[in-house]
DNA sequence: CAAATGACCGTTC
DNA sequence: AGAACGGCCATTT
C-alpha cells in the first residue's frame, strides 16, 4: 500500500497552524491523495498524534461522533464554533 | 471474487 | 434544508 502517502497526508495534517482548519478535501489535495475518503482513514488509524481535531468536512461540520470533543479542542485554540458548523471562510487554513 | 464499511464530496431533487 | 445517488480508495468479511 501508499505508505508514502500515508506519512505525506500525516505530514500535511501535521503543518495546520493552531487556530485554522482544514477540509479532508484540502488535506486530500494537498498530499495528493486520490479521495478524500483515505484521509479519513487515515486520521482513524494513525491519526491519534496528529492534531486531527483541525480537520473538518467540506460544509465545516465534523464527523458526528467526534463533533463533541473536536469543536472543543478547537475552541481551546479560539476557533469558534456556530452550534455543529465552523466557518470556513473564517478559519480555513490556506498555505 | 463480491459485498460491506468508514473521521468523504459534489450534484440533484 | 434534508435525502438520495454515484464516485472514490483500502481493508475486512
Amino acid at each position: 500500500m501508499d505508505e508514502e502517502l500515508h506519512e505525506r497526508v500525516r505530514e500535511v495534517v501535521r503543518t495546520i497552524p493552531s487556530g485554522t482548519v482544514a477540509t479532508y478535501g484540502d488535506i486530500a489535495a494537498a498530499a495528493g491523495a486520490r479521495t478524500p475518503r483515505l484521509v479519513g482513514r487515515i486520521l482513524s488509524e494513525d491519526g491519534h498524534d496528529l492534531p486531527w481535531y483541525r480537520v473538518l468536512r467540506a460544509d465545516g461540520t465534523p464527523a458526528p461522533h467526534l463533533a463533541h470533543r473536536q469543536l472543543e479542542l478547537l475552541r481551546a485554540e479560539g476557533v469558534l464554533a456556530d452550534g455543529q458548523r465552523v466557518s470556513l471562510a473564517r478559519y480555513r487554513w490556506r498555505g
